[in-house]
DNA sequence: TGTACATCAGTGAACGCGCGTTCACTGATGTAC
DNA sequence: TGTACATCAGTGAACGCGCGTTCACTGATGTAC
């Protein structure tokens, strides 16, 4: 039977909320179309009606991942008192929420070593997400010019993404809590202020 | 047949050193037990006379690739003029050469979410080795107490790890080039200094 | 020193399973007249 | 406004393939006598 243009539309959604959800708890090779199609309530048949490829998708939800935690990380800048957005996201980033829930959080920390082996193309794809990210959040760098607030998003969210993924091999709570914090001082001290 | 323990030794070595490269190239969870026994010139079903498991023998591999790894930056720290041990460490960790070699490279920015999506006996498992690797270079970081040594590792390879780990997105070697270049002035200043 | 036997690294086949992708088919909806 | 037809989201089955793990079997080596 034939489906209505919203209705498509919604399962395309769906389809990529559960995608990006999945692929960054269990990573992206182990987590198969079959998989993310039943969760939709789908058979996996059908996932060909969406996306060209697994590769597709993967972008696709690579996107959609650093949307939404784009847009969390967006507000808790713009709630925070004068001066202090760049603070306020660096501590947002480094809590222990975000290291304890990897399948809501930053696709970096979760897929980071998974871009680097993609095809060409793919990653041309990625890497072109991930600079539109960097000009979201230059906005709330300090920095004199453009280009080097640009360069501050380039060293810190990487720099960042790579204590959170570590913190993520504690298994004790405490341990993972001290690392966070002394990072989080850290990149305060080092992009926040000065 | 049956073969001797040097034999059995030295093919033990041989998984763990193509198994250690495999994974590091193309993730764990995407390098099969058949390709690394066929490719150490094996059978697949002989697998289970050196390991329990794969998780087992992905262990094993992080323990095989931290070792090597760690040795080579041992040997740029003890070679390095004299109070340059950690800036040498940082300009080879943050090396073109590293970036562009995943497979003999830090198995962290390879295989870094990986370990935290492991069951907890093993992420303990690895959790314990990264511990003996951050008293491994402790030594060379400038600071007061050993616990202050500590943290700053704690902090530096994870940070460094996240960076290498962005840097392979970059199909732009100039690019590649230049958020390393960056990266490195950044991390001496912070780690290496005052 | 020579003989009998136990050991066990490696083989080859099998287990059930999920993978990514393709395709003929379905039937309600949207479109053209 | 009513009818005929094309569209296409989703199904269900199949493709060849590799996965991690188990196991009966082999036969040269190490061990015990």
């Amino acid at each position: 039977m034939r489906y209505s243009l919203e209705h498509k539309a919604k399962n395309h959604e769906r389809i990529l909320s559960v995608a990006a959800r999945t692929f960054r708890e269990h990573g992206g090779d182990s987590s198969g179309i079959g998989t993310v199609m039943s969760k939709v309530g789908l058979k996996k048949g059908g996932f060909y009606r969406h996306f060209d490829s697994k590769d597709d998708l993967f972008v696709e939800a690579v996107a959609r991942a650093l949307d939404e935690t784009g847009r969390a990380l967006e507000e808790v800048a713009k709630s925070a008192p004068e001066g202090q957005a760049m603070p306020a996201i660096i501590e947002r980033y480094l809590s222990v929420g975000h290291a304890n829930s990897p399948g809501s959080g930053c696709v970096r920390a979760a897929l980071g070593p998974e871009f680097g082996r993609k095809p060409p193309v793919v990653r041309q794809r990625i890497e072109a997400l991930l600079e539109a990210y960097r000009e979201r959040f230059a906005t709330f760098m300090p920095g004199r010019t453009r280009e080097q607030r640009l360069a501050k998003c380039r060293l810190l969210f990487p720099s960042m993404a790579g204590v959170l993924m570590m913190a993520r091999v504690t298994t004790n709570p405490r341990k993972r809590e001290q690392i966070l914090m002394e990072a989080r001082n850290f990149f305060i001290k080092s992009f926040a202020e000065g």
